[in-house]
DNA sequence: TCAATCCGTATGTCCGGACAACCGAACTAC
DNA sequence: GTAGTTCGGTTGTCCGGACATACGGATTGA
């Protein structure tokens, strides 16, 4: 059963991403089995009345995505699976509500504040500068779940508590028309001191997973810095790399 | 002044490959500043003699590492730096030694178990069968640094523990034809136990930075299982992160 | 003066074809 | 029986062209 793919032209959709798609969720939903041959470009192309390009550039977004892979003179396999859903740069608020973790916010400080040396540093501001400080408790089915402390350019966007209280921050920023490039993460851990275990509810010198994260827009301005403290015993990082070759 | 571009034609690395690694290194050397256009691809690609596709997908491929930013109508631009290097699957032994900080390995065990039920469920193997486990001590400086706990499928590769002891994991197997393609990580923290401490020389209670990971090699086979326990004073995951747009 | 429109320019998409490089299997020769 | 060779099949690379689409500035109009 060779699988029943069609593309509209008349869609504004690109053909190469509608075969994409289709193809994703053929594998998703199991009518392309695990380390199943997709049959070879030319004859693909030929059935759907693209051209080859089109066929490899939907091909090649997926091997990107680690879902396929490519051996010359053999064809293109679908992966053993285990592939969920590689790193994205994503919130925190929406990795929980996508887990189905109903999560919510407290704002505790909402504020503008002159940069600290080390605040200027990853904002590229001027140190004294005006920037936005932002302390939310995160927390999912009541129970606190981390402490986020970010900071802001000044004049960046608009912050209003309540929305805060409603959303993610990187949501936010995307609604304001920031497009987001990249981010340097770097993730440790320490014990926690008296103030941070009292916020999260554990006991002091209590183990705590902690993350640093300056976010760039794609003009390369940083547009947020935040220094984040979690509860080991509710949240650990998880993620899946692909190898980039 | 327009920059000094050439491929050779003889060569049998891809025209586009030489083009991305000119541009790249002209980034990388300044030649190229941050926000500077890059001309457009017409003109680039007659200059050097080559087709649009060609420059196309070598501008695409340093546009996939968050090198170049395209926009429709404008051009293609230089992304505002900061972007050093994504994450990659890549192993503790090699990020020590490209900090330079001339790492050491001290092998703790290697030997063949019957695999737990957790192992077992890890590598996809039946439980009891057997696997090996290896167990080294990572030094920096000759201190403690991490305490690595691996599996492996039997059979896979021949693990030498003179091998184990110069290189890392990562590269025997890719020295014995493995290729690596993915892997699922699991990042926590937790209180170190009294053998843990012990091991690596840290007081009983301190907090540690935990890794899990299962890697898989590109026909979604699992070869490698590993718990690790890093000295959160001393070691941290330092990464960046790409927008997938 | 300010707003809407037009237009040049650059990237985005797509086509059809060609040859090269590589893998695996069948075949052949020893 | 085994090793080497040939050959079909598939992806990798590259070409030259065409039209669509979106952005930004200049022009035009109110």
């Amino acid at each position: 059963m060779p699988l029943d793919l069609s593309v509209d032209r008349s869609s504004p959709v690109p053909l190469y991403f509608q075969l994409s798609q289709q193809l994703e969720a053929a594998i998703e939903h199991g009518a392309l089995t695990p380390g199943s041959l997709l049959g070879n470009e030319i004859d693909l192309a030929a059935r759907l009345g693209l051209s080859r390009p089109t066929v490899r550039q939907a091909i090649q977004s997926l091997v990107d995505k680690g879902l396929l892979v490519r051996r010359r003179g053999v064809g293109t396999q679908v992966v053993h699976s285990q592939v969920k859903r590689p790193l994205e740069l994503s919130s925190l608020y929406d990795d929980l509500e996508a887990a189905g973790q109903r999560p919510a916010t407290k704002v505790l400080v909402n504020t503008v504040v002159p940069a600290s040396t080390e605040v200027a540093a990853a904002l590229g501001v001027a140190e004294g500068s005006e920037v936005h400080r932002v302390e939310r408790l995160r927390l999912a089915h009541g129970e606190p779940m981390a402490h986020l402390c970010n900071y802001l350019p000044h004049g960046l966007i608009d912050l209003d508590t309540d929305q805060l209280q409603a959303t993610g921050l990187y949501r936010l920023m995307r609604t304001a028309g920031i497009t987001l490039h990249s981010a340097r993460q770097s993730i440790g851990a320490r014990s926690a001191t008296a103030a941070e275990a009292e916020r999260l509810g554990e006991p002091e010198g209590a183990p705590l997973l902690t993350m640093q994260r300056t976010t760039y827009d794609d003009t390369g301005r940083a547009v947020e810095f935040g220094a984040h403290t979690y509860r080991p015993s509710r949240y650990s990082f998880e993620f899946q790399l692909l190898v980039r070759s």
